[in-house]
DNA sequence: TAGGTGTAGTTCGAATTCGAACCAAAGGGA
DNA sequence: TCCCTTTGGTTCGAATTCGAACTACACCTA
């Protein structure tokens, strides 16, 4: 208990930047999204989501777990997406607790629409940024912090 | 307008793998800062910026830049801190609209107590994950990051 | 020195988030 | 077939966040 190993000054700036960029890219995607397209960060990415997914649909949990949320916030802003008519809900045929979240017509036509200004702050913040090199390490790096965060859980 | 350069492959990948990372990350630090300690990562940021500081003191503007929050949103947090004994404001001397955010002895206490399991979870879940070359490009791309937002303020 | 502009913080209302508690259906023995 | 545990989602209440509007003071200029 008497030892603890501090961050010396190279680590300490590595996570200082790292919460600083972080926080600001987030209010920034906001910030964008919700200005161009009246859309959360969250939203978005719940309709990019439901887009990759074969038939445009997805269980809620496996929704909450892709977009990192948790279960009742994923309720929350499926509620939201909804009445919006982006999202519609339907029943699971094999699972008659289960709910698909489906992306509707207008859904995907929102997505459409929006995707092009997201991606443009995405890749003039982050993206375009980075050197080839340095981008392989970023996701190298992500990687093994989300498989550490996801192997561990300490309650969740 | 025609031509949006979307994400090729490695690029989604990297940023997919930021997304799910830095979120699974800021959930377990919260988790673990509000279990050990009753404090919130946002309140935890405030007391250690407040520490690093000569004479444990800041203008609300300056700690609101510093940690990345908006003013009305720092004004809740400090009042929170304030109630638990942790922090005092007082009125600049030089600038009578200023505040200054004072860190208390309870607060510089507490900050101590807390610390030790705050870095072990920064340490275990991020930092001891990256090789020294790894550590360097982070810092280096957040920085980058960093600098881009803070130049380019769109609103703000 | 009076007026106008800008800056520092706070207040207020709306939206979002989480965890805990809850309800309903599934699945697995005895 | 009848519990009993597990799993999938929703509801509810509390906490946090932001931006817009507001107040008070500072600074510059005529």
């Amino acid at each position: 208990m008497t030892g603890t190993r501090w961050l010396d000054e190279h680590e300490m700036a590595a996570w200082t930047a790292y919460l600083a960029a972080s926080h600001l890219l987030e209010r920034r995607i906001e910030e964008q999204l919700k200005a161009e397209a009246g859309l959360t960060h969250a939203q978005y990415e719940i309709l990019a989501r439901l887009s990759a997914a074969p038939g445009g649909r997805l269980r809620m949990t496996e929704l909450a777990h892709g977009v990192v949320a948790s279960k009742s916030g994923l309720t929350y802003q499926v509620g939201r997406l909804e009445a919006m008519g982006l999202v519609t809900r339907e029943t699971c045929p094999s699972d008659e607790r289960g709910v698909l979240a489906v992306l509707t017509g207008a859904g995907a036509a929102c997505l459409e629409r929006t995707a092009p200004g997201h991606v443009a702050v995405v890749r003039t913040l982050l993206i375009d940024l980075l050197e080839p090199r340095e981008l392989e390490t970023m996701t190298r790096v992500m990687r093994k912090v989300e498989a550490a965060l996801r192997d561990a859980p300490p309650s969740r």
